[in-house]
DNA sequence: TCAATATATAACTATATAGTTATATGGTCA
DNA sequence: TGACCATATAACTATATAGTTATATATTGA
C-alpha cells in the first residue's frame, strides 16, 4: 500500500494477513500472549475454547509468523512473533472509538 | 488492545473491522481511492469487477466508515473515510517484507 | 516397554460471504 | 410523463472456514 500500484497477487497476500486477524478467538489468543509466552493448555484455560480449536488457531497464527513456538518437554509454548499486531489493533481501536464519538455527537 | 483486558464483545468488533479489510477486492477499491474520490462506474472500470459487486463492497466499506459517499446528479462518488487504513496496510506490508527477508536469508 | 499427558491433525458440520444474474430505485433530460 | 442512465438490492450458488468429535503423534516417567 506504500507502493504506487499493487498487483492482484500483492493484494491477495495483504488481504490474507488481515483475514488471520479477523477472528475474535485468534485476537483473544494474541491478547493473552501479550504478557509473555504461554502453553497450549494455558491458552485453553484462558480462552475457554477447546484444545483442538486453540491448536488450530495457533497453527494459523504461526503460519503467518504472528506467533513463535517453543517446545519444552511435553508442552509447547507460544509467544508473540510480530509485535506490530498490537500496533494494528491499537489503530483499529482508535478508529472505532472515533466513530462512536461521531455517532454519539450526532445526538447532542 | 491498548486496554489491559478486552471483552469478547470488543474482540468481536475489532475482528469485524479486520474482516472488512480481509478481501482483496475491497483493498483494491481502497487503493484506487487513494488518489481521490471516484464514481462507482469509475471503480468498476478500474477494478474490472462487476457493478453489483463493486456496489456491494462499497456498502460494506461504508458501513464501517472506511469510505464516504457523495451523490452528484446521477452518480455516486466515494472517497476514503478513514486514512488510517493506509497506515494499517503499510504496517502489514512491512511485516510481510521482513518475513520474506528472513526466509530468504535462511538460504544464504 | 507401557501408561499417562500434551499437542496436533483428520473428518465432518454449520455458517458466513464473495460473486453472479435479475431487478428495483432514483436521478436526468427530452 | 417517459426513456435512459447510474447505482443499489434481492435471491441464489459456490466456496471458505470456525468449531466439534475422534484419533494420531510425541514426550515423560514408572
Amino acid at each position: 500500500m506504500t507502493d504506487l500500484v499493487m498487483s492482484d497477487e500483492q493484494l491477495e497476500i495483504v488481504a490474507q494477513r488481515f483475514r488471520v486477524l479477523s477472528d475474535p478467538m485468534r485476537l483473544k489468543i494474541l491478547h493473552n500472549l501479550r504478557d509473555g509466552e504461554c502453553s497450549v493448555s494455558g491458552l485453553v484455560e484462558a480462552t475457554g475454547a477447546s484444545q483442538p480449536n486453540v491448536s488450530k488457531h495457533l497453527s494459523i497464527l504461526r503460519a503467518s509468523g504472528l506467533v513463535n513456538r517453543r517446545q519444552d518437554g511435553n508442552q509447547a509454548y507460544f509467544s508473540i512473533g510480530a509485535p506490530f499486531v498490537f500496533e494494528l489493533c491499537g489503530i483499529v481501536c482508535d478508529g472505532i472509538r472515533k466513530e462512536f464519538e461521531q455517532k454519539q455527537s450526532a445526538f447532542r
